[in-house]
DNA sequence: GAAATGATCGTCT
DNA sequence: GACGATCATTTCA
């Protein structure tokens, strides 16, 4: 389990961290439980300003101030009107940059995750970022948490580096295209927990 | 199997 | 006031 002496390890850009965390396991435990999950898939947003898919990208903010913290803390914050999205943030204090946590396989309480989840199929309980968040008990009061001082949430990563790793656009980034044609997507290729890829795709209004 | 659509509310402009 | 780092369901093929 990583410390808070190992918080140099997440002191890099997202793009190099989240690779990284592929293969990592995060542990949350709560009252009701622990779930620890093996991240299969992850997204990398930056804060420089050059990703304008990323929370940061217009500075800091209320919602985003998790961002700009120091490495190794848990971004949580609430999209869509009803889902709960997890990251863990990247390089030192003051630098905007964080790792989407997509999708990921249940290794530890697989039945409060399924119980949680509504009851579906084991592979579905963390494939999509709102499944995953929701599968380990993430709420917004999370926000903030670090991985990394041994209090609810704990993060293990890899022994050993996986043989290959996949990269390609990240999904659902919408905007004028621009950002999704980076490579900011990495997942375990042949990892049925690992979430479908959908292209970003403006939402249509009804009416 | 693939594509379209409603749900639902915090946050930013 | 508009929209979003989404998901489950419905609809069509």
């Amino acid at each position: 389990m990583l410390t808070g002496a190992d918080r140099p390890l997440l002191e890099a850009p997202a793009v190099e961290v989240a690779p990284t965390l592929l293969g990592a396991v995060l542990t949350h435990t709560t009252p009701d439980g622990t779930v620890a999950v093996r991240v299969t898939e992850v997204e990398a947003y930056h804060g420089d300003g050059t990703d304008p898919g990323s929370h940061a990208f217009r500075g800091r903010t209320a919602r985003n101030g998790t961002m700009f913290g120091p490495a190794g803390l848990l971004y949580a914050y609430f999209t869509y009107g009803m889902h709960t999205c997890a990251n863990i943030t990247c390089l030192p204090e003051g630098n905007a940059s964080a790792v989407l946590l997509r999708a990921g396989r249940i290794v530890v309480g697989e039945a409060l995750a399924t119980v949680r989840r509504g009851g579906v199929a084991p592979v579905r309980l963390a494939r999509g970022p709102a499944n995953l968040a929701s599968a380990l008990g993430i709420s917004l009061s999370d926000d903030g948490a670090d991985v990394l001082g041994g209090g609810a949430y704990s993060l293990e990563l890899a022994r050993a580096r996986p043989e290959s790793i996949a990269t390609g656009p990240r999904v659902g980034v919408s905007g004028d295209g621009g950002s999704a044609a980076f490579p900011w997507r990495f997942w375990l290729p042949g990892e049925p927990t690992v979430s479908a890829y959908r292209a970003a795709v403006r939402r249509v209004r009804s009416g």
